[in-house]
DNA sequence: TGAATGAATGACTACGTAGTCATAGGGTGC
DNA sequence: GCACCCTATGACTACGTAGTCATTCATTCA
């Protein structure tokens, strides 16, 4: 009755494809794919039948869908997803384009992932280090058919954008404020929120501002710079901007260096993303300059380092989580008619003690 | 001559599928996508020059691939990587199951991304907040049939892993030092690398120390714990097991306290992680025990934020991109015959202050 | 009881590519 | 001038699935 042999499939090791002899019966040496026809061929019925049993289960009877189990258990049948997409024209794979560097990129990845998940997608995960990788690794995307991509790099050209019009692939910027309006995008309130930590610094009586961003040409960095610059200005106070040259560590403590060369120190600085921020504190603590006590410090972004009692700095929390939320929500009901979306997600301040004066004026 | 419409290839808004009327001929709503057999018939060729013209560019001249590409150009025609993957049985695709949490995952699974960009494959991401998730995942991953799988969690069962080797797919172990024999893996030398630390520590004139873990069921800890406890053994120094419950900051934070409430501190505290050890580090601080001064503290793993200022930690470096580099090279020459590899890459002792005195004797 | 309805299933085909085999020339060696 | 080889190309088909349509059979309603 079993006039088949079962290749590959019972307690072969590891992944060596195993080809057996079975009665003067030769096979090949690869082991050969189990797919929905071979399981048909077991369960007596077709192959249209056990694909239904699979992607569609309510059209097919219990005790049929039963059969049809065992004998794809027996065979080791797993369906495979490439050929499906091929067929259905849907992946069930968004992909994220995100930097390499990065503390906040890194986490907002993770986020990605998981809410991806809950929905039953894949995340495929493209990842540059030059921006003028960006380019390439679009491309790259485009072959996969996605069903959807996250943009969180900033430097993408309009031809860029142009060239993903061509597709038919759902886009979402994801804290990229410079795309808003051009394609769907998703950020947090950058004006409001470095306006938030402006309006906390006045509070605490400062007068005298510097603000120190990664790249200036970076929009994030041009938005966070005048929400904050704006705000102070209304209760006239002063702010000045420093470049520090990119949004990592190391830049803040190279910066925090250019800071105590100044004629006199600031009231407080503000810096625009928090692991730069770690930088610039670290960086001033090493010159003999301390956070609450010779000058205010504040963050942006609301890393889980920020809350560390290492340096419980003032910042910016944006729920990443929230805004991840949103950006698959926007992917995953793309509705063409629709009209370029721009959502803004508000953050919440963290006060910590890089702000907190022991006594305040 | 031109009496075909092309339709989303021009300056379309965004991703909508633009459909449009023209001499009377009404196409339809869904914007149609372009395929070889388009560009074949646009360039004259047959379909079987357009793929190899893509695909194996050396077989085609020069001639008759200037005139395809630019075919292709004006339909803006992307090779499309599904129904590729189907034929070729290949799919340029690695996929890395990795933990949600925990720095050290997030910079692995940034360098395997960086690694696999470097040989053009992508990587798709499965990650997992409870190690109950795993199974499920694997199943996923499965059905995409993808190049290989990065397996990066400590928790896979036996049955597990039987259902891996049912596949044809090559896998390998990350850091996970209990699959090793069983399935290919690369780990960093874990009893060589806490031993190091302990030989340092011995050094310093330590006798006492207390070695904090994570989770003592992990393979990871208890080679750490054996590597350290040896070696202090070995100069006549004690070593006990305190277990944190995670490898989290938090974990860490709350372990101090229970270090703090010992009858006696000890001479040196070896944590099993960094992440975990900047939580031992801060909550130390904040009960008022310094590193260097009351004690001696080291880490494990050489995560950026232990060369930060603020830390400066001791710790064992792993070459994550080492480690990165010996997985994709095991995952892509996969030879069925080879045995089971078994990879140890060593690491490198960093000397910050938590284990620098002042006076040392 | 006959017609209508619905559930369950099978036959067939399209999805878009790449590899196999066959074929047509153009060049080379003797 | 013939046999040979190599390059460039085309026709054809398989990859594995899911959706469309047709068919069968049981059930329901008038």
């Amino acid at each position: 009755m079993n006039d088949y042999v079962v290749i590959g499939c019972s307690s072969s090791p590891r992944w060596c494809a195993i080809s057996r002899k079975a009665g003067g019966l030769t096979l090949s040496d690869e082991a050969r794919r189990v797919t929905s026809v071979d399981v048909a061929a077991e369960s007596g019925f077709s192959q249209a039948t056990v694909a239904r049993a699979f992607s569609s289960p309510h059209l097919v009877s219990p005790a049929t869908r039963e059969t049809i189990e065992q004998a794809a258990d027996k065979l080791g049948y797993i369906p495979n997803a490439i050929a499906r997409s091929l067929k259905s024209q849907r992946t069930d794979i968004v992909a994220a384009v995100v930097p390499a560097q990065g503390e906040y990129w890194q986490h907002a990845l993770i986020s990605f992932g998981r809410q991806l998940a809950e929905r039953d997608k894949q995340l495929l995960l493209f990842s540059f280090s030059d921006s003028a990788d960006v380019a390439r690794v679009i491309d790259s995307v485009q072959q996969y058919r996605v069903d959807g991509m996250i943009l969180a790099s900033a430097n993408v050209t309009q031809v860029q954008l142009a060239r993903l019009n061509r597709g038919a692939m759902p886009i979402v910027a994801f804290n990229q404020p410079a795309a808003s309006g051009i394609i769907p995008s998703v950020s947090v309130d950058n004006a409001a929120g470095t306006a938030a930590l402006a309006t906390h610094l006045v509070e605490q009586g400062c007068r005298k501002v510097t603000f120190v961003g990664g790249r200036s040409e970076t929009s994030t960095d041009q938005i966070r710079y005048r929400g904050a610059a704006q705000e102070l200005g209304r209760h006239g106070a002063a702010c000045a901007y420093l470049e520090a040259g990119s949004f990592s560590y190391d830049s803040g403590y190279k910066a925090a260096a250019h800071l105590a060369e100044l004629d006199e120190l600031p009231d407080a600085v503000m810096v625009s993303g928090d692991e730069l921020a770690f930088g610039v504190l670290d960086g001033l603590r090493t010159l003999g300059i301390s956070a609450p006590d010779d000058l205010l410090l504040t963050g942006f972004d609301g890393l889980p380092q920020a809350s560390w009692a290492g340096y419980d700095l003032t910042t910016l929390v944006q729920s990443i989580d929230s805004l991840a939320e949103h950006v698959i929500d926007l992917l995953l009901s793309a509705q063409p008619e629709t009209e370029i979306a721009d959502i803004v997600v508000p953050g919440t301040v963290r006060v910590g003690k890089t702000t907190r004066r022991l006594s305040n004026g």
